[in-house]
DNA sequence: AACGATTCTGGAACGTGTTTCAGCGACCGT
DNA sequence: ACGGTCGCTGAAACACGTTCCAGAATCGTT
């Protein structure tokens, strides 16, 4: 972090005033914060950050609710032990809080020691990602795809995996599947989604609008998927559960209403964990390797601070794991 | 904090020798490190730490691996809860990482800013906990009892609870009712089995030592203790898993296997979280709310800190839910 | 046009923690 | 007993960021 005189002397202001500015004081003016300001990310590019030795901090930031589902808990995880072999502390952000004495975000980290911030996108915080973008403040955004060329990201792309898991079916014999979608509409669920519709339109795969099933909000309970489906005239033999807690949730249904699976339905679904074993029958799925995830985005943050990398997209593989829940469907025996 | 010069006229010593100790630096004779030591605690009981508008941070505290456990996930979800209307950050440390410097961990966390610790007591860190509370850093420990009353804990007191789900048994007519024990010998898992021992006794209730079963080390999996049980020739016709995912495993295992709860055998889990909703059938559990928990132990750090309270044990009830996985004894019909 | 109020800015002073350096004293071998 | 070495300590110097204050510039009003 350059010293106050430092970015007085190369913009050829005071100090007080320098101090003023990255404390967002009043009685600055626009030019001069500005001036201050840009001084301070070109002087940032030439300071040694992450420099050997030196303990900073790396944040993890997100929005409102987290930690509680499997998926956040597995990424916290993954930081974590990146972060082991590091000097590094890791400090928790959440963006919804207000920070104090306002200002930007990427003021407000460096203030604090922050070198850097694996950011968890949820609803959309593009303002906040542009905001750092200009501030030129390490970022990386997991989950989410960021045009800018300031700001990584790591996502992952499941669309290979899904072909995979849909072929499987169609190989079994299915051809009417259904779809049952999570309320969420971020970037991993619409790629889901259309993964799911490219698939039918290439292999001519019947489709239809009531086999496309949405759960309402937040709640993860599949079983009034399964109630919904079961309910229809001409029902599809498989569906895809492209959550967890939808998949987990239909199989306790299942289980309820007598359903046998795979003999009456076959289900595929989708796995941030270990929770395909504790369902019963064990769901064939979908499954992206979370704390990776976070092991990932961590490092390429730890590369953008050090420079020995721009920040880019990287994109993971998910991969498909057959396990007891699917089969021929009954009608064609 | 105190500043040097403060300490340093308190103690009649240069400012550069408090320096020196503070920075953990060669050169410095055990006598004076110790003195200043000792005044650097004692200021920091007539400073006003905790006063509103001043951000500093609260740390996590845990060792080795964790957050990918439920409990773990929900007990840092209700401490972020618990933080998010104050103006404090928090700061995750993993005790198992080497502090550079060497140091100890109150000198450590004072030097970054942190005000106080919630520490996750997992396997012994007792010379940790004592280090703290010689040095009068605020710090509450979780899940744990601990003797010093320099040391605020908060954990759960299960025995009440266990009484009524045993109750809840014998009433229904069983009598012969053995536990499945994690590996794990922290206090909670000690403190069950004595609940479970206490009870039989009290109520002159058979015993015997296969009806006792310990799961081998990380393996969450009930199903292994589910065929021990069933292999016994004059079998239990009740079981009490003492953690969740002993509990989720034995549902999936008696569905493989053919077993009927609770027709063929009552089951009395242990919930976490949400869990005991997800398995079929839904488990008549003993429940703790580790999100409170977590809160608990934030807020009376919290209480500790701003010298409201001086730090003392609190334990926290749990609960008795009967929901599906209980019925008479199929003998007894 | 003159005046006052307001906003902005630079310089100096201040408080902070760190570092350097010289002096003191103890210890040890000769 | 002496001289040397080494560890320890305090005072001063230093680097840093913040705050105060006075002067300059701007704007609106009279």
């Amino acid at each position: 972090m350059p010293s106050v005189r430092e970015i007085a002397e190369s913009v050829n202001v005071s100090i007080g005033s320098v101090s003023r500015v990255l404390n967002n004081q009043p009685h600055v003016s626009p030019e001069l914060r500005a001036k201050v300001l840009k001084a301070v990310n070109e002087l940032r590019d030439d300071s040694a950050v992450g420099s050997p030795g030196v303990t900073t901090s790396i944040a993890f930031a997100y929005r409102g609710q987290s930690f509680l589902s499997p998926y956040d808990a597995a990424l916290l995880h993954g930081i974590a032990e990146g972060l082991a072999p590091t000097e590094h502390d890791l400090m928790v952000v959440n963006t919804a809080r207000g920070r104090g004495l306002g200002g930007s975000l990427g003021q407000t980290l460096i203030r604090r020691g922050v070198a850097g911030v694996v950011f968890r996108a949820a609803t959309k915080d593009h303002g906040l990602f542009s905001e750092l973008a200009t501030e030129r403040f390490p970022t990386v955004v997991i989950a989410e795809r960021i045009e800018s060329e300031h700001i990584g990201c790591v996502h992952f792309d499941a669309e290979l995996a899904i072909a995979q898991a849909l072929s499987h079916l169609v190989q079994q014999g299915h051809r009417k599947i259904a779809i049952a979608l999570n309320a969420i509409d971020d970037y991993d669920h619409a790629q889901r989604f259309a993964a799911y519709q490219h698939f039918l339109a290439k292999h001519d795969l019947p489709t239809d609008d009531r086999w496309i099933i949405r759960s309402p909000g937040w709640d993860s309970n599949g079983g009034s998927a399964l109630r919904k489906l079961m309910a229809l005239p001409d029902r599809p033999t498989a569906i895809f559960m492209t959550d967890p807690g939808l998949g987990s949730g239909l199989c306790i249904e299942a289980l309820r209403m007598g359903v046998r699976i795979p003999q009456d339905l076959s289900v595929i679904g989708f796995d941030d964990s270990e929770g395909r074993y504790d369902t019963f029958p064990r769901l064939s799925s979908v499954c992206q390797h979370v704390g990776l995830l976070g092991e990932t985005a961590l490092q390429h943050l730890l590369d953008v601070i050090a420079r020995r990398s721009a920040p880019r997209e990287i994109k993971l593989e998910c991969s498909f794991e057959p396990l007891d829940s699917t089969a021929a469907p009954f009608s064609d025996l």
